[in-house]
DNA sequence: TATGAATGAGCCTTCATTCAT
DNA sequence: AATGAATGAAGGCTCATTCAT
């Protein structure tokens, strides 16, 4: 029997807002136990029950393992490429670093695994990494540079010390979320609290102030 | 047949020497494995391959792949550990902090899997990180900290900074080397070579004069 | 809603239809797929993707792969069942042997899967081998007999070599179609070609007026 | 510690002979498996379990079930192929038609499970059909064509029609032992018994003799 | 009736481990 | 001590089947 198309519309909605609805669970399970384990430590079975659905219904979904790995690394750190994409670095010079780095350190906040799927994908040295480098991590650091160059008088520092100061830069963000077990347990605070990311805020800033005299005195 | 017990002990000895070898081939061989692809990632059959030996003789040696992984955490760990232990941090001030920076930096180039092995046990916050916690970094940032009071004035920071301080050390000098692959893709340049480990201790003093200035004037 | 009683019997005729429409797809797809894989081999995913239907809607229709493929054999033989019923092989003796042969070809031509169906229940010793054999081939091959025996004067062939007479008319009627992928790689040409079926029937007449020559005189 | 290399290739030579051994097993249990249920409906567990093995022992011999499958067709058909290859069929005219029959039918009787692999092989129009026919059954009817053509006067039957006498023979040698479960259910009494064999044999010696009456003079 | 979503059981394969030599 | 062979358990994935709409 042909269904009121309106019906059958409404029906196909539900379905298809539930089916969305299983994916995105299924998708941030599988970011957490990637975070923890890698792509090969991690166990689908594992993903299923922290998504609290059947091993089965995760290949409804994805292909196989290999293909949740990557929608992982897609679309878990789409939400940070977009959000500094649409961040006014040099809009006008209005941004200054220091809201450059509370931007950046509250993003990792909320997205506590990212930090860690990078970590250990550049440990393992992946099949992915290249692609972390170039469409994330380069266009990124190009931002911070240009934003270095733009703001300072440029005496402070050569042009061939950048690098180092964006793995500096690096260590200090997604280093923090990425060991914060291990800190946590030689310093005894939680680095993820508000108290320990604020804390780090002001350490990066403090270090950025005294690498960049000229730049702390123009824009702040 | 009943043997000569002189050759015998002579035969003996070559066996336990060749068995020591063939320990070590597989712990390193072991090392390697376990700090690319964790504790759980990591397979049996790769460490065997990779040692070059058969996977049973794995297990005339080690358990089971738990206790290999122990192993390698405790005997892959224990040279730096015991290196840091002779080093004359606060005998008579004759160490600079410049010397302890060279000193880490060189033990970890030569020891490239320590970084990563940490990092990973860190990063899937594993059951190894409360020893590794207390009886490695604990230590070795005591030490760290202890120099920093003796050689400053103390007016530089305070004492709640330290633990931040210490962090960023961790930073600089471990997660150098745990990221090397990526930032190495990311900046084309091999962290691990001779100039970046001399860029980076660099970069790591520079930091360290800023940070403490008085230390920088007294002990060099 | 209350509905119209007229409507509705006009509304449940048009749903009936479109019902046996769908179970004749199912049914005929999944003929096509058993008669390839075998009852263990085919997938029940792959006949209602050859059906065209979901997956779901066989067990509209059927309880299970099994009852399906059940209903393959006895759905899928009957029309040949029927046939040969309503044929008139012994009524007034006008039908001749090689009318038979005719029939019998051309029946397993208009139903390819039929030959197949069989053999591979017979190679893999099935459990609904038994029921083939007492419903569907002896009755087959009786009449088969019974024709024979009544339009020779029987000095051809003694009885007990009927049986392997019967077996050599399944091969070369049942095992011409079921083999035909095989025959067609060898010799080049298609089996089930209208040319290759006339070939064959005439082959087969021209082994039985060989065998039976006094048959062939009679009735012919 | 190195052995005395004659031990060591002592008990190298039985560790191979063991092997040897357990991988005839597996083949043969896989053969008899495949057989029935064809490729896709065998399932591994089932071979193991023929075999007496435990599953994952496969996989020590075969990389997968497809490479088993791929192993009892060339193995499997081997020994026939090379057995016809040493048959002098027509060394000098000695071999006669009858006792190519005798022999081809006894191989067959000898390897129970090759007629239904290459009919399953045939019905679900397998990927290695090609092989089969190609490297299989074209040089053996070509070895029995010219056997014909040089036994008779060639008065008998056209040339065109060798393919037809081919695939009868094909029918009735192979498809009397593949279809023999059929056959045994129908007529009672079983096809791959001596005495089934040997009415076969009579059979299919008595349609050559009078399809090839010259045949059958000159050489018997 | 038809279907997309979900699932438990089963399949193929690999893993870590043990055995026998 | 070392290894090829063997295995139980577990892994990833697919299957047949059911549910909910």
């Amino acid at each position: 029997m042909i269904e009121n198309p309106k019906y059958a519309s409404v029906r196909e909605a539900a379905s298809a807002e539930r089916a969305a609805f299983t994916q995105r669970v299924i998708l941030d399970a599988a970011e957490q136990v990637f975070a923890r384990y890698g792509q090969q430590g991690a166990r689908v079975r594992q993903i299923a029950d922290a998504a609290g659905v059947n091993v089965a219904t995760l290949y409804n979904y994805y292909k196989n393992k290999n293909a949740l790995y990557e929608a992982v690394l897609d679309q878990g750190l789409q939400p940070i490429i977009e959000a500094l994409k649409e961040y006014p670095f040099n809009n006008n010079g209005e941004a200054s670093y220091k809201e450059i780095i509370s931007f950046i350190m509250e993003h990792l906040h909320e997205r506590p695994h990212v930090s860690r799927l990078i970590y250990l994908e550049a440990i393992s040295d992946g099949e992915y990494l290249k692609k972390i480098a170039s469409k994330w991590f380069r266009p990124l650091l190009e931002e911070i540079v240009t934003k270095l160059d733009s703001g300072t008088n440029n005496t402070d520092w050569e042009t061939s010390s950048y690098p180092f100061i964006s793995a500096l830069f690096i260590h200090l963000s997604f280093g923090h979320f990425a060991l914060a077990p291990l800190l946590k347990e030689v310093f005894g605070s939680d680095p993820t609290s508000n108290e320990g990311i604020e804390n780090q805020r002001k350490l990066i800033e403090h270090l950025v102030s005294q690498m960049f005299p000229t730049l702390n005195l123009d824009s702040n």
